[in-house]
DNA sequence: TTGTAGGCGTTATCAC
DNA sequence: GTGATAACGCCTACAA
């Protein structure tokens, strides 16, 4: 059952063996495959029931190899643990797999050195295109894209000079939105609870330390982070942790994504502290929970399918050569605000 | 850039480009990278020179081909969107990376006939082994499987009749288990949530139900299904249904998974039902949140990461010829009781 | 509409 | 240790 034997019996059916079974030409197979209005019905339907019988199923190595067209999407994210690359990884496979593209899909656990090893093996298998994430590409394997010809998008965030087509958003507007919204509901002094600190985190960062730089209201002693990967039970730690430093002092925390600002809502309900009225308290990513869990949880939502969709787009557009509309699509987000924050304070008051 | 123009000058390196530059013959560079102890130091570098000169990366097909060793593992799993399957996918990705194996991954959005058509897609890649899910392959699928002559493994449940490896767990036992351990706290009239129904949930009811009947305590009134894939919104809504439809008179509530939990447990939140003095919840799976959510959610914990890495494992240990200590493993499974469930009742009381 | 010839890039086999 | 030759299974180009 499991051996590999390739005696002449049990060997995989092929092309010339449906051929000779339909008493035809092996190009006539191939068309009735591939181009079955260029054979004529009868030949068409001999050869079908040949395939049946044999159980053949063409081999795609050789045909890789003599068309050039692998028919495969290469696809690198940093985390295959991450639940938000489960969204734009179903956008991609929805519109890759409608579209008769197999996907290829390869985990860099964050490191661009492992990165770069896993783009050679990606390319190693002939992709038509590739879909990568972010812009912190070695610079080898800068240069194998590049070398390789083929459409690349970098996906998740906005790039300043992509490789080649990119869709995302800014990370670094985003966190100076947060920022700003909570200011706008009165809250003073603001935290920050940052895990795993890839660079699109440090982006939000930044944008966050910057918006509260410029109203004078920055603390550095509100910030806490860890390259751990972020988990509820993370956020719960790190919550715990950053009121304790700050003797209670805070108005706000935001959690760089919704793993930890929900450890951080369910440890402060076992801490007694009120959100919002205590602490208030956003997030990142808009996960399904944050909108559930009670009090709601603020958060910036991000349209991950539609990235998924988007890019797989702008690779099967750049592969039927059809002029791209855009090369760089900001996908954009959105604060939504809910429960875990307290409402804009009435400016006319 | 997005072209794909094959002139001469910008075409990928071959072999034997690499061969003339270094001044060799093609299978010496062939032997530089498969075997490299079979060449000589001094070729060696000289070949590898070449290569980094050329940003040569081999052409997977042709060696496909020509070896008949595609170093591809298919997976093949019903839902992307399914965070079930993160854990088991990491598990695989870590184990066949490890070994130098890619893993072509399909998505069959829970359907036999897309199953079956995934299938043929993974074959014509010619992988060596295949992971698939469960047992509701269509008949022609097993037959290209069987045909295939590679490595199975099907995962997530015990089958009766596995086609070649299995590994999981029985959900029937599983569904039981919970219906005990609810009785064992006292409670009596037990109520089902349930969502996508597909074979391994209605395992989990049939176990469940058939444990209340055995104890004269089943209900077909406190069951509601629906084909729908579960989510946390849906949880609620089935929750404040099945609430409605009942009267309130349900002791407890078994959710098919935590997604559904979840929706139940924040609505009852929002309906002001205390959990679970007024009403017991148990979920399925362990998602993180459960064990952090307040009240924590009795869950059903499934060693999913190592349902991945053993499955891996088997595959490779048959690819490599060496005797399966077990073509059939059950991963277990726990029944984890926390708040949101009572405390079991003393039984000399 | 159908078929023939040749080659895609690599590796297995066998010779040196 | 190194190389020549012949597959591997299919598709492009051209011919009939």
């Amino acid at each position: 059952m499991t051996g590999r034997n390739r005696n002449t019996s049990s060997r995989r059916a092929t092309l010339a063996d449906v051929a000779q079974v339909a008493n035809v030409s092996a190009i006539t197979v191939s068309r009735v495959i591939n181009h079955p209005d260029k054979v004529s019905g009868e030949l068409r339907q001999r050869v079908q029931e040949a395939i049946d019988m044999l159980g053949y199923i063409p081999n795609q190595s050789a045909s890789s190899l003599a068309s050039a067209r692998s028919r495969v999407i290469g696809v690198s994210i940093p985390s295959l643990s991450n639940i938000v690359f489960n969204d734009v990884l179903r956008g991609i496979y929805d519109v890759a797999g409608a579209n008769g593209y197999k996907v290829l899909l390869v985990d860099t656990h964050y490191s661009p050195m492992e990165e770069e090893k896993m783009v050679r093996t990606l390319l190693s298998q002939s992709p038509e295109a590739m879909i990568i994430t972010g812009g912190d590409q070695t610079r080898a394997c800068e240069r194998m894209l590049l070398k390789a010809n083929i459409p690349v998008v970098q996906m998740m965030e906005i790039l300043d000079s992509p490789l080649d087509m990119n869709v995302g958003f800014s990370h670094y507007r985003a966190g100076r939105d947060v920022a700003l919204k909570l200011l706008e509901t009165g809250c003073e002094r603001l935290g920050f609870i940052g895990a795993r600190m890839d660079t699109r985190v440090q982006q939000r960062l930044a944008g966050f330390t910057e918006a509260l730089q410029s109203s004078g209201k920055f603390d550095p002693g509100c910030v806490i982070t860890t390259p751990e990967p972020s988990s509820i039970a993370l956020g719960g730690e790190m919550f715990r942790s950053l009121i304790s430093t700050t003797g209670g002092a805070l108005d706000a925390i935001f959690c760089c994504n919704d793993d930890l600002a929900l450890g951080a809502l369910f440890e402060s309900q076992r801490m007694n502290i009120k959100i919002p009225s205590d602490l208030a308290l956003c997030g990142f990513n808009d996960f399904e929970t944050s909108a559930y869990v009670n009090p709601s949880l603020t958060s910036v939502h991000v349209p991950r399918y539609e990235m998924g969709v988007t890019a797989a787009r702008m690779i099967l557009d750049a592969l039927d050569n059809k002029p791209a509309l855009e090369k760089k699509v900001d996908i954009g987000y959105e604060v939504r605000m809910r429960q875990s924050t307290r409402t804009a304070q009435d400016p006319a008051k």
